[in-house]
DNA sequence: ACCATTTACTTGACTTAGTCAACTATATCG
DNA sequence: CGATATAGTTGACTAAGTCAAGTAAATGGT
């Protein structure tokens, strides 16, 4: 993946480097036991390998085959001088470069590779047909987060995206809130009660024409969310401002609170107002960025603790 | 994983094979590069792979290396025979078995595992760094996921485990129903938002005394739940069933519902009734199961459609 | 335009890692 | 007790991969 936010770690836990170290051994063997299944074929492993980047992209040179495969430049130049002999691939020298060429399977490369692509999807077949419907999809799905992650190729991703409120969004909200909360400040269970409350209703008296919600999104996931609600014709309400802590520092609470805040003036409000903590120091810092002013304090019991309510207006 | 439930399964999804193979791929490249760190010790990455086994587990046999490790035998008895002369490992024949001996490292062969362990650790550690904590947790997530559903040997698990309710739960529980119902029937957003202000009252007006949830949870995943509160001195009323799709089977819905019919019966109550709807066919199945009686319908239109709410009862 | 350096690939010489089959000693089953 | 299986060993072998030196083309700096 790309890193785009980077805070100071300290060395990762014991406990999670013995995991991906017995996750590493546990994959080893795993992926050796689907290797032996292949191994009848006439090519190796490694040339099962190569064979497969060469019927999957086209235009790679020797150096794309060595560095995405991890092999020795030398026994590269052989394997393909051996494929080349066998008349299972072709090389046409770039124009841009006479050094490097352009190899490509021929059609007997292709005929060649079949049985073998299609034993190793048929293995894969099996591997996954041990397992229920559901439980594929959850290990796919694994997969394809590990991968995700560790894939520092990754092509630069969207930071984030902005979209309207969908189903399901507001119980994954309502989730995220109370356990972030509950987390960072001991907040108990009527502060996600609350979070529901407040989402139901936007839910269900939503008027488009006054109203609206952002939710942040990154691969896929909410990260982030806020709402605008009709308070009376001249003030409109920011609700529910939140960015999940694994993308803070990317800009997405000020982005939220820009959104809001051009509604508001796009719609003829005269005030956006807001209520918040004094406890929550990072809303606060975008809310002043933003160009609120505090307006009023009081001490309130809630959430199973004692708090201090802010309320903060912005003049449009 | 112990295959305790096994629905007739079509051929996997050519999707889900490709992203296997996919994954596949990556993750021999992924070892191949953690591994390529560890070739300047003395030790090939096969004689690693063997003392970190003899590390880890005691009373070894020749045999369960070569089984575990994927090895060849006579490879095996070459390393270990090679190990002895350095005096790395000390055989002792077993009793039980003349032919075979248990291996354990000496304290020279602790030594010399000692910076290769090392190696792999920092090396480990040094790929999870380059994330942020809240991402290095995903990845150990899913890799234990991939684990825990690839490893055969694995204890059987246990289906599923019931408790009450955790901040975090009426979020998810709000989010899952809202996605299925919205998905299998074409329901709108209001539906979760009802989902949403139920769960809500639900939480702030909770009566432990009267009242009581079950959450439903497999490996760590909430997969069903149940809320019964007070009506009247005399009714509860059971709402929300729910059970994942992926939990389906395992009569965890039935469980549910035997739960709080328990409940009632044990604090009192006279009656348990509930409300839903008749396109929720296998809810009513295990209703009907429970002997609960249908006491009325009648037509409605809500969440966008038109539907047919029931009223079933349970005399107690 | 020219020279030093780098890059893409090739080749020869080599080592390591792993395989296979034959063999011994012991254990197990009926 | 004899047939068969298992644990481990060994010799003979091959496949797989490494390393260093070399050629030809490209690039960067002056």
């Amino acid at each position: 993946m790309t890193i785009h936010h980077h805070p100071k770690n300290e060395a990762p836990n014991k406990q999670l480097i013995d995991a991906v170290r017995a996750f590493n051994r546990f994959y080893t063997r795993q992926i050796g036991l689907l290797d032996e299944g292949l191994l009848k074929s006439a090519f190796s492993l490694t040339e099962a390998r190569v064979l497969y980047e060469l019927a999957h992209r086209d235009g790679l040179t020797a150096t794309d085959l060595g560095r995405d495969l991890g092999l020795d430049a030398g026994y590269v130049s052989r394997l393909l001088k051996k494929f080349e002999r066998h008349d299972l691939i072709s090389r046409s020298t770039l124009v841009s470069d006479a050094r490097q060429s352009s190899i490509a399977l021929t059609p007997a490369g292709r005929n060649a590779f079949a049985p073998l692509n299609k034993d190793s999807h048929d293995q894969v077949a099996a591997l996954l047909d041990r397992l229920p419907v559901s439980e594929q999809d959850r290990l796919v799905k694994s997969m394809r987060t590990i991968q995700a992650l560790l894939d520092e190729s990754a092509e630069p991703k969207i930071p984030y995206l902005l979209r309207p409120l969908q189903i399901g969004d507001i119980g994954w909200i309502t989730r995220r809130q109370g356990m972030l909360y509950a987390q960072d400040y001991g907040w108990d269970e009527t502060y996600e009660a609350l979070v529901a409350e407040i989402l139901a209703a936007f839910v269900k008296s939503f008027d488009p024409k006054w109203e609206r919600s952002w939710i942040a999104e990154r691969d896929g996931e909410v990260v982030g969310s806020v709402f605008v609600v009709r308070k009376s014709p001249e003030v409109a309400k920011l609700r529910l401002l939140y960015v999940e802590p694994s993308a803070r520092g990317l800009g997405i609470g000020g982005r939220l609170v820009d959104e809001c805040i051009a509604f508001a003036r796009a719609k003829g409000y005269k005030t956006l107002t807001l209520w918040t903590n004094d406890i929550l120091g990072s809303a606060r810092r975008i809310y002043q960025a933003a160009g609120f002013k505090l307006i009023d304090e009081e001490r309130h019991h809630s959430f199973g603790k004692d708090l201090v309510g802010q309320t903060w207006d912005l003049e449009l």
